[in-house]
DNA sequence: ATATACCCGACTATTTTAGTCAAGTATATT
DNA sequence: AATATACTTGACTAAAATAGTCGGGTATAT
């Protein structure tokens, strides 16, 4: 099971986004620089969060992003979602009546995998941007 | 996040073993069968199993695999770690003094991504296989 | 005017996962 | 002894997912 650089990605850009929060926009560029991500792959990436209205953008010279909410209330979940890093443990579909292997009954597995995705998701859940800012230490970018 | 079919397989083929455990070997034939999991394949992930000594081997004729210890005592962790279905959140290497992106400090969500690890790995420690077999409803294969 | 910076779809390269193949060895049964 | 079953091993291939790039836009402050 591993997390995509697309996901861990996106979180780093929006807390970098809440910690250096002011009223002016911040351009991805700075971004870019400060957390060493690519900037062409952080354009697709806010592109993604811009739709799920996660951030606003002001185009133009001077333009850049914002948070479209606080912190506080932006869940990771909520994040990890817009970029379509979804959880997936189950080798069926949920509602299908069909098991992992085309057989018309759920394999022995299945409900532990369903505990583990939900046992993820909680986490996630209970997590949100604005931790991420009071609870870090001085020695991180 | 994503669970491989590998890992699902792994846990699947042995719940399926501790669940028609006999005295006599199983072979992977009979689980292919059972579980609609390929043979070639089942033989790849059951060499990792038997040199991490999750199960034993009978050679030949009316061989087949049995479980090395009781499936209560298998943790699911140690079945998914056989087969190197590890769980990876971070993007940095945990020892090292580098952050993800080669910067000399930590990310400000490496703690998050560390957490996570920790919760899912958690999870993994405290399943073993024995909960599959007792917990099961008869509805599943 | 011009430079900055968001917008958008398509494209490519890399890596990982999933699964197969070929050629073997050991053992029970007939 | 011959045969069929079934584990053993390493290499190989195909498919899918991920990671990241490219080109050609549009909007706006200076
Ligand atoms: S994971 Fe749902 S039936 Fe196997
Ligand atoms: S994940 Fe460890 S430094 Fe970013």
């Amino acid at each position: 099971m591993k997390l995509s650089n697309k996901g861990r990605y996106a979180v780093m850009a929006l807390a970098d986004l809440a910690k250096f929060n002011t009223n002016k926009p911040i351009s991805l560029r700075d971004i870019s620089l400060r957390q060493g991500i690519s900037l062409l792959y952080l354009e697709q990436i806010f592109l993604k969060l811009k739709k799920n209205k996660i951030v606003v953008s002001a185009r133009g010279m001077n333009g850049g992003y914002n948070l479209n909410k606080d912190a506080s209330e932006i869940k990771i979940s909520e994040v990890l979602n817009a970029v379509d890093e979804k959880v997936k443990t189950i080798g069926c579909t949920k509602d299908s009546k069909k098991g992992c292997n085309g057989k018309s009954v759920k394999c022995i597995t299945h409900n532990l995998w369903d505990e583990l995705e939900l046992h993820i998701n909680d986490f996630f859940n209970k997590k949100n941007l604005g931790d991420l800012i009071k609870g870090r230490n001085e020695n991180t970018i």
